[in-house]
DNA sequence: ACACGCTACCGTACGATGTACGTTATACAT
DNA sequence: ATGTATAACGTACATCGTACGGTAGCGTGT
């Protein structure tokens, strides 16, 4: 059974009239030496990728081609797709600092979002990677510490045990939406024009009010971030009241 | 060139003795009389599909099994899956009905957020869709008129025009990014189990704070629209407070 | 009744993708 | 020089969206 290819080699005998004279001979890249790799190395390029063509481009394939090795290489590091997203997710929430502890507790309260949403909006594609990817509860200390903080500063501005829990989650989910709408809007310019248009072309008679607005509205697509630390302070405004009257709003 | 086959068919001259005796030979359909399609009927599959498997398991294969017809039939009513889509997309928000137009300003605001809230929910894949999709901002009349209601009651509420722009940005953000949460919890629960217990386990002397308030958190895992009603009186909450003070707030 | 044409439905093929599996070359120890 | 562990790899396969062209079922005109 010496076989000099493999057995499940095609065998080229029945050469057809088709045009494809021969298979395109995928230009055999030579082996690369054997210390050629490294997960880190491999987790730089991903997320060079991921910022520079987007979540939608990336590939196994397209990734070793940029590194300049074969696809299956990647997987002596990682044990597939949802792994490497896994880590390249770690690898940037592992590089959030917390903002200083300096001023009042809802003035650093507001800091650490402005630093979370500025750490999202920083990285597109590893936001929807945190928004898509179907399980990422198994945190870093680092996102946990940032947690706890915030949950601290809470406390300290007064609210109770259940308030603070409920802020945090009131926080946390308008900037990852508020996140989520930028990037959107960064990475397809083509809709942010064509809801520009719309806006501005609007039937006074049917949808007055947007028809006035339509400036503001138009100003409001500029600056995410803006548009970010209004809601903030939006919420800020709700959470001292809740600081000073211990019941719950409304 | 009267060929009884295509000219791309595979010749099977060449049998090796590979496992393979024939090729698997997919069934053959009978086709499917003249009327079995329209557009309504396939977007009513695509959403039972996608409620019940899920945007991950969706495909247009998948689909066109469901409907019981060949997978290219479909391309006779959508030109792409993209296109579907967006049809299916736009069948969820025209379901959209305003709520009741009683009650003061800052009520019917709340109902109406809650009322987009539920809908969102409700149909967990078009909201990924919404979400993740890479151009959706040509709108439908359904969703331009609530939009302009609720401008309107902001206006009412006694906002500024400018103040009013962003209020109602900083609810949508707040509002898709409430309801993705949720989406994702509900559609991996297990993911939801390994937070839980995680924030159970949480060593207390490094993050004192969350260990503290762990029962609180875990019990704002119990109900995502509690939780988004929380968020949502806080917002409106400085809301009110702009509409008396005409100055930003901060 | 019969033919004809339109087009809804369909089969096949292609180029992607993630990755299982087995192979091979390289670096190091001996 | 020879062995050995394993990093790097090539191939194959299932699955995806869909381009392309074929074909059969219907409506229509005679």
């Amino acid at each position: 059974m010496a076989l000099t290819r493999p057995v499940y080699a095609p065998d080229m005998s029945s050469e057809h009239s088709t045009a494809t004279a021969a298979p395109p001979r995928p230009a055999r890249r030579s082996r690369a030496p054997r210390g050629s790799l490294s997960s880190d190395l491999i987790l730089d390029h991903a997320l060079r990728l991921l910022d520079e063509k987007g979540l939608d481009a990336f590939s196994m394939r397209a990734l070793a081609e940029d590194l300049g090795v074969g696809t299956m290489a990647l997987y002596t590091y990682f044990r597939g797709k949802d792994e490497l997203f896994r880590a390249a997710r770690d690898r940037v929430l592992a590089a959030y600092t917390p903002p200083s502890t300096e001023g009042s507790w809802d003035q650093q309260l507001r800091a650490a979002c402005v630093a979370v949403h500025e750490l999202f909006t920083g990285r597109p594609a590893v936001l929807r990677l945190l928004a898509e990817s179907t399980a990422n509860e198994d945190f870093l200390d680092t996102a946990t510490a940032a947690m706890d903080r915030m949950l601290a500063l809470l406390r300290e501005g007064g609210l109770g045990r259940e308030d603070a829990a409920r802020a945090y989650g009131t926080l946390s989910r308008f900037t990852i939406g508020s996140a989520l709408r930028e990037v959107r809007a960064c990475a397809h310019p083509e809709a942010l024009d064509a809801f520009r248009a719309r806006i501005a072309a609007l039937p006074q008679d049917r949808f007055p009010h947007l028809a006035d607005l339509a400036p503001e509205l138009l100003l409001s697509t500029e600056s995410g971030s803006d548009e970010y630390a209004y809601g903030l302070d939006l919420i800020l405004c709700g959470i001292r009241t809740l600081a000073t009257t211990p019941t719950t709003p409304a």
